[in-house]
DNA sequence: TATCTAGGGTTAACACTGTTAACCCTGACC
DNA sequence: GGTCAGGGTTAACAGTGTTAACCCTAGATA
C-alpha cells in the first residue's frame, strides 16, 4: 500500500494500465478495433470502469495523441541536432517526419488523419504542445534566413507549407492511394528535397501576392 | 410503366433515389451521420431495402466517390483549358483542386481522407478512372517539358508530388489543424505557386538520387 | 462499537451502427 | 389456378460509446 502511494506520481495504477493496453491495441489491431470493451477485456475490467479515469473515449485518444506528439518531437529534435547547416537540419527533420509517419501509422492516423470530430475537443494546452513540432522546423528556417541561405519569409508560414507537403506524402502513401508504379522512396526523397529547395528561392513569387 | 422502362437507362428508380438522398445527406449532415437507417428514413423505405441495390455501405460510398471523382475531373479539365501555357494551366489546375477540396469537403473526405478500410475494396475500374485526375496534370507537365520550360522528369512522378502538396494543404486546412494565425489563402497561394515552381528547377537534385 | 460515507467497480440499459435471415405479398407466366 | 420470382418488410445479431443505478468494502466519525 505504501509502495503504491510512492508510485502515484508516476500515474495511478489502473489509468496507467489502460493507457498501456490502449497503446498496444492501437499498434497491433489498429484504431478501428480500439474499443472500450476491447480494452477492458484485455485488462480484465469492465468497460465502464475506464470512465473512472477518462471522461470519454476522446479523452483517452487525446492522451494517446499526446504520446505520439512527444514521440515525433523527440525524433525531430534528434534530426535537428544531427546536422550543422540549417539546410541539412531542415532536410533531416523532413526525413524524420516522414519516417515517423510511415513507421507508426497508427499514431500518425489519430494525430493528423482521423476525423475532425474529436479534434475540435482537443484541449488547448495539448494543442500548444503539438505546435512545438512546427516551431522546431520554423527555427531552422529562421536561422537559414538569418544566414542568408533562405529567402526572407514568415518562418511559421514556411514551416506550415513544409508540413503540408510532408503530410500529403505520408497520408497518401500510408493510405495506399498512391499508384503502385510510383516508387515510394523516390516520392519521399523528392518531397524532402523539394521542401528544402523551396526555402532557398521562393519569396519573390509568394510574398508579393500575399495581399 | 412504359415511361419507366424508357428511363431505365438513366438509372433504376429507387437506386437513383438512394443515391440522391445519400449525396444530399452527405453534404448536409456529413459522413458520420450518413447511415443506412438515416437514408432509408429519408426516402420512406426500410434500411434493408438499400441492400437490394447496393451490396454494402462500402458499395454505396464507392458510388458517391465516383461522383466526386467526376466532379473534380470536370473542374480540372475546365482549368486545364483556361490557360495557354503549361505553367498557367498547371497553376490553374492546382487552384481548381484546392478549391474543390475546400468547397466540397464531404466529397473530398470520402475520396481522399477517409479510412483505408473501404478503399482497399475500391474496385479496380473505378480506381483507373480516378487516376485520370492525375494524368490530366501529368499531361500539362509533360507538355511543359517538351516546351523546355520544365525540367526533364518522369511526369507521373511529378504529378504525384504535386498531388501530395495539394492534398496536404486541403486536408490539413479543412480538418482545422492549421493554426488560426496562418492565413489560409496565403498558404494555398504559396502551395500552388510552389508546385509550379518546383517543375521549373528540380530534376538535377532529384533524379540523381533516385537509385 | 455502530454508523455514515466515499470511492472503485459492476451490471443493465439506451440509442445507435452495418448486416443477415426469414418472411410476405403482389404480379406475371404456364 | 398454381408456381415462381422479385421488391420490400420485420426481427435479430453483434458490435459501438455512454449513462444510470447499484454494490461492496475500507476508513473516518459519533
Amino acid at each position: 500500500m505504501e509502495l503504491e502511494r510512492d508510485q502515484k506520481t508516476e500515474e495511478k495504477g489502473l489509468r496507467r494500465e489502460i493507457l498501456d493496453t490502449s497503446r498496444r491495441l492501437l499498434t497491433t489491431v489498429g484504431y478501428t478495433r480500439l474499443s472500450m470493451r476491447n480494452i477492458a477485456n484485455e485488462i480484465g475490467y469492465s468497460a465502464t470502469s475506464i470512465y473512472l479515469y477518462f471522461e470519454s473515449k476522446d479523452d483517452l485518444v487525446h492522451a494517446l495523441i499526446d504520446e505520439g506528439v512527444d514521440l515525433l518531437h523527440s525524433r525531430l529534435a534528434e534530426a535537428d541536432q544531427s546536422g550543422t547547416s540549417p539546410e541539412e537540419r531542415l532536410e533531416a527533420m523532413c526525413r524524420a517526419y516522414v519516417a515517423f509517419g510511415m513507421e507508426r501509422p497508427e499514431y500518425y492516423e489519430i494525430m493528423y488523419v482521423h476525423h475532425p470530430e474529436y479534434i475540435k475537443r482537443y484541449p488547448a494546452e495539448k494543442y500548444r504542445k503539438a505546435r512545438r513540432n512546427l516551431e522546431i522546423m520554423a527555427a531552422a528556417i529562421r536561422e537559414g534566413m538569418q544566414d542568408g541561405i533562405f529567402r526572407d519569409v514568415e518562418p511559421m508560414l514556411a514551416a506550415n507549407l513544409a508540413w503540408t507537403q510532408l503530410h500529403g506524402v505520408v497520408s497518401l502513401l500510408s493510405s495506399e492511394r498512391i499508384d503502385k508504379r510510383i516508387d515510394p522512396d523516390e516520392l519521399i526523397n523528392a518531397a524532402c528535397l523539394h521542401v528544402v529547395d523551396a526555402m532557398r528561392r521562393w519569396a519573390d513569387t509568394v510574398t508579393d501576392t500575399g495581399h
